[in-house]
DNA sequence: TGTACATCAGTGAACGCGCGTTCACTGATGTAC
DNA sequence: TGTACATCAGTGAACGCGCGTTCACTGATGTAC
């Protein structure tokens, strides 16, 4: 075996999550059965639990692993945007598009908000994982926040705006494009009402 | 028995109705269970199924019923608001006031919407109840559109915008206004997001 | 006005299946000396 | 370099409980004649 990949419990650990959110994602937590997890995998029940003690052990490490992938994908998109313009507000205009752009481009639409998705079945998850929650949250919160204070210092708004309103404003607008687009079946209401944000942080920043 | 009052099956299905909702929201229709819904109401499993064929069934009656209590709220509302003022630009930013404030109103916040619960369980779920959601999706589009050609008609817009992407901003802000809330705890946020918008549409169609 | 029958709104007991969890065990790989 | 032991990544069988659903039955109310 190649001494680089890693070894064969991680990746069986890692399929098993990967299966899990999907399924998830698809039906909710409490519709998803670890047998349905093992067969797709390839492995006994006896292994899941191998893995995971119970099957809360199973929910945090899904939202731990879901908020950790999202952090890494937004650092890196609003990295490479800012290298594209070093003006905060351009920067963050191009890193929006960007955003919209990403979202176009998955096949069959996003495939949905794991944070969404415990919110509506909190009652079936500890303190822990509400705490997790929560936190994902106020960090996209304080991200954009510290974004639009860059923003506003060298481009003060010409309309009066509350900036932690408008830095939960993204949260909301992914959150809840995710829901109208899975519903009505149509991908691109998502990537439009990111622009039509981008259009209002424009007008508010720049006047048009 | 006062023969104005609605008989006593229609009020037991209400009551199961009810308790039904509130407990979908809080852990997703899945672990929502017949036994614990029989328990609180004070029948017998039996008594469940007089009422609805089977658990599907109870699905979609729930889901009929908070569309259709969802649709008269929105009509009284923005009803009222065009009362208190005959232009349709200035009475629809009446209305989203008064929406703001509604939310604002409820002790715990909102309760939550069972079209983003069903988007995030819709494998468990039929044909029927899938196109039932996806209707009730774009009424509120449809609803919302005819009222911004009615302001642009008279406010042309003042940024290129589309109007279609405008309406579904209301859905999108409310489905994720309510996720946010929900997981910040933080009932203001919702209101604050509608605020947010109403500025938007003002600046849109008024320039300020 | 009284009787026969139908419908409404349930009861009570039983069903089988799938679920999460436990327990004793195992064969392959890694590490110490 | 060979052997002893530990750890890793599972297997296999069994468990009890809760779930949705069915079936035969019932007592109260409504309707026809």
């Amino acid at each position: 075996m190649n001494d680089t990949l890693p070894r064969r419990g991680v990746e069986t650990r890692d399929r098993l999550l990967e299966t899990a959110e999907q399924a998830v994602l698809a039906k909710g937590f409490a519709a998803t059965s670890i047998d349905e997890l093992i067969a797709t995998v390839g492995i006994t029940k006896s292994g899941f639990f191998y893995h995971f003690k119970n099957k809360e052990e199973l929910a945090k490490a899904l939202l731990q692993r879901y908020i950790d992938n999202e952090d890494v994908l937004l650092d890196s998109l609003f990295d490479r945007a800012d290298e594209l313009h070093e003006d905060p507000l351009h920067g963050f205009l191009i890193g929006l598009k960007m955003l919209a752009e990403m979202m176009t481009d998955l096949p069959d639409g996003h495939p949905g908000c794991l944070v969404a998705s415990y919110c509506y079945q909190e009652n079936l998850f500890s303190k822990d994982v509400h705490a997790l929650n929560k936190e994902a949250v106020l960090a996209w919160r304080s991200r954009f926040r510290d974004r639009f204070d860059l923003i506003a210092a060298r481009y003060p708004p010409r309309v009066e705006v509350d900036l932690d309103a408008l830095a939960d404003m993204v949260s909301v607008l992914v959150d809840g494009g995710i829901i109208i687009s899975k519903v009505v079946r149509e991908k691109n209401v998502l990537p439009q009402q990111i622009m039509l944000f981008r259009d209002y942080v424009r007008v508010i920043f720049l006047g048009t």
